[in-house]
DNA sequence: ATCTTGCTTAAACAAACGTTTAATTAATAC
DNA sequence: GTATTAATTAAACGTTTGTTTAAGCAAGAT
């Protein structure tokens, strides 16, 4: 039952951290929704902050592995961020706990938690940044918009439909139902890459 | 000294639920940041969870008012478009902590707070509806990305410099601190803008 | 059969949690 | 000056917090 337990404890992990937060989720009511018993969770993870250590690394390695796939290519620019957009999607779709609760507990400053995010958002920008590379070759024109900036609103875009899902879901259910992830990424994919394109002055 | 403390533990409230998340905040640490006695809390608010309440009513009910400022105008789209998405990051940026706390508590289901979220949502929605009227005026065109969706990417797009800053200030610190304000809230603009005109294939 | 190893359990730990109480001080009204 | 209201305080309330302990259990190895 070992491998069985760790991953349960993960998975009400993440569940409980996406709909309630870190900070508002108990060890015990976490290890009910995971079936288990309390110190199993301590036994596995060592400690609770261990565990949020934990999402964050499966979701930034899985993420990354996504985005070095689709970015690696040599075909051109347009399709390669055409590609990228509709699998971060994808990603964000079949990982949306993981996304909440990175997204959700990315502006807290704990420190032992923010050398964490730094690491992977070095890697996110180092990753995106080729991206940029191809787009402006010119360093002069780079400058308009550095890379920590292009991959924050990139990012962001994509990431829009999950985090503020839970609030539209009450606002307009149908709408929200009604667009499918495969729409939803086509519309973020024309209106950054046209954007794009309008503040490089360059065609994509 | 009464108005004087309540504001205090407001200010001292939203500095720390910023950085540390409502959850992982305590009274006594937030009453010693405000330089109050733990029960003037509950003697002002009532409870925690009533401090939260007050910090998301005083980010909307502030930001709402820059909205219909800003978007009721009766000249051009571009100009509208324009100067809110700017007065918006101006907005984000002076209130910038009560925007992270917003943010961070949105996906969050706690049943007390999200009607409160589902309330302000739609009046957001609405108000920045009046924009995709103008962009649209044919409603089927306007199926294509319902309100909803249009205001949560544009929210996301001009958020993004506050949410992610924590962590790109540690990744390029020097870029960060480099781009101001007015010139961020330009480049928003401008793939916003390009973007949507590319999506519904009109001149803004 | 004994030993070792990994998993699971219930119980306990001190510390911190949000909230409430009752008493005291400060300020305002009559 | 006295009565009334508002602000502030220290102390205690009962829970719940994250973590640790020590004992028990199953299974495979020697």
């Amino acid at each position: 039952m070992s491998k069985e337990s760790k991953e349960r404890i993960l998975q009400a992990a993440v569940k409980l951290f996406a709909r309630q937060g870190y900070g508002n989720t108990g060890m015990r009511e976490l290890s009910k929704e995971a079936g288990v018993n309390l110190a199993m969770i301590n036994y596995f993870f060592g400690s609770k902050k261990a565990l949020l250590k934990e999402i964050l690394d499966v979701f930034f390695a899985g993420y990354l592995q996504v985005a070095h796939r689709e970015l690696s290519g040599e075909d051109e620019l347009s399709g390669r961020l055409r590609r990228f957009i509709h699998s971060s999607i994808d990603f964000f779709a079949a990982h949306c706990d993981y996304l909440l609760v990175t997204i959700s507990e990315l502006p807290h400053d704990d420190p032992e938690i923010t050398e964490y995010k730094a690491k992977w958002g070095k890697q996110m920008v180092d990753t995106m940044g080729v991206l940029l590379d191809s787009v402006a070759a010119d360093s002069s024109i780079k400058m308009t918009m550095p890379p920590v900036i292009f991959s924050s609103i990139l990012m962001s875009m994509m990431a829009s439909r999950f985090l503020f899902n839970p609030v539209m879901q009450q606002v307009q259910p149908e709408e929200v139902a009604e667009l499918s992830n495969e729409r939803y990424a086509d519309i973020i994919s024309a209106i950054f890459s046209h954007g794009i394109e309008s503040v490089y002055h360059t065609k994509i």
